[in-house]
DNA sequence: TAGATTGTTAATCGATTAACAATC
DNA sequence: TAGATTGTTAATCGATTAACAATC
């Protein structure tokens, strides 16, 4: 809207890094403390101190989004936090289904961070005829064969897959066939996936890894 | 050890990025799964294509760990495997201590990927006392006061963060102060800690933001 | 005003890719 | 040998930091 007609076919968040992105995520975060806490203006110092980033990383992430800043005064967090929750697509709520009903499945459910955010899982599906029909909080797990069924229902954008490894590509290609547009994946399996549907990876064994190699890099550097 | 006497105090782990070792990870899982299916020599552009990474990439990653490929031949995966697994401090067990007995612990004790790579959980605490006693697996919860010497006695080095995200600042210097060298924080919190514990976070919300953020924009591009 | 702080440029740093001589 | 493939260099690309004029 503010932008000059010349830049009117360019578009700020597709210069958005996932570095940017992912600390957009931790700002917002940030910024929803300190607006409870009644704080009404925030320095990008500031900021930064308190989530471990530079000040002129700061500025230069909230400088994409547009000015947003006021020389000599800092940053409004309720402006920002409307700004940052628009960029990330957290204005409205996310229809998500969950495949795989275990221990991480109930653990996700139960993640606070997810519901604050707005995204709403739907249904749990599990391969396994013994777990269908079992309860998981507000949820009844539901057959693999409802799973498209139930994608269109709701119409979810995004699915989560927590699944054993072996079966993860075989579910993210039903979740693409179904319509998903993004899947986060926390099975230890590489997914092919057709270019319209974005994947994010959480791969646990990989991070415990990394840390096992800086401690072990410290204690005996060799 | 074949190392000339000039590069002596050079040394080759400290080189390795963060995004290195994640993909060092990778490779030694893919690396795993090939020698398990007996094949006796993979070239940098198949493992590559197998993860989504270039050719390059792979070459100069596995260049830090020495000269460990054939010309015309390949890399083979055996000796790879060796090599990858002491670089990244995989060659000993771990013990790790578990903070949190919630859902997200369960999923963790039973997750396959870290026992086969020798992490040992060997405790899990909690600090509330209708969860101690509680039996997870094979372990029982312990209250949080037997923290320190729990650590002490199975000379623990890593700890996983699995609490609410306003206990995880409290809980993580319980563990510097345990002598823990590293942390798998999961709780959505920015942890301070002293330079010789390593931390390493895993944030869902974040990583599920990521994944709004990129469907968002490829849906409604503005 | 003086002081604080932004947005942005240029410099720096780091990671990836392309290309190819060397090797088997 | 011819063909395949490495290790490494130089080129490219991208991200971070330092610095400071502009602004309030």
């Amino acid at each position: 809207m503010a932008q000059p007609a010349t830049m009117a076919h360019s578009n700020p968040a597709s210069r958005l890094s996932r570095l940017t992105v992912n600390r957009l995520s931790l700002y917002l975060r940030r910024l929803e403390a300190l607006a409870a806490e009644g704080v009404k203006t925030v320095s990008s110092g500031q900021l930064g101190e308190d989530l471990g980033v530079s000040d002129a990383q700061v500025r230069k992430d909230l400088a994409y989004l547009g000015h947003l800043g006021y020389p000599g005064v800092g940053y409004y967090p309720q402006e920002l936090i409307g700004v940052i929750r628009r960029t990330l697509g957290l204005d409205h709520d996310w229809a998500v289904v969950l495949i795989g009903a275990g221990n991480l499945a109930r653990a996700l459910l139960k993640y606070r961070g997810f519901q604050q955010q707005g995204f709403r899982i739907v249904a749990v599906f599990d391969a396994d005829p013994n777990k269908v029909g079992e309860r998981l909080d507000e949820l009844t797990v539901t057959p693999m064969s409802s799973l498209a069924e139930t994608i269109a229902r709701h119409q979810a954008q995004l699915g989560i897959i927590a699944v054993p490894a072996p079966a993860a590509q075989s579910v993210a290609d039903e979740l693409a066939a179904a319509g998903i547009r993004g899947i986060l994946n926390f099975a230890p399996a590489v997914l092919r996936l057709p270019p319209q549907v974005h994947l994010v990876a959480v791969d646990l064994a990989v991070q415990l890894e990394q840390l096992a190699f800086l401690v072990r890099q410290d204690l005996d550097p060799q």
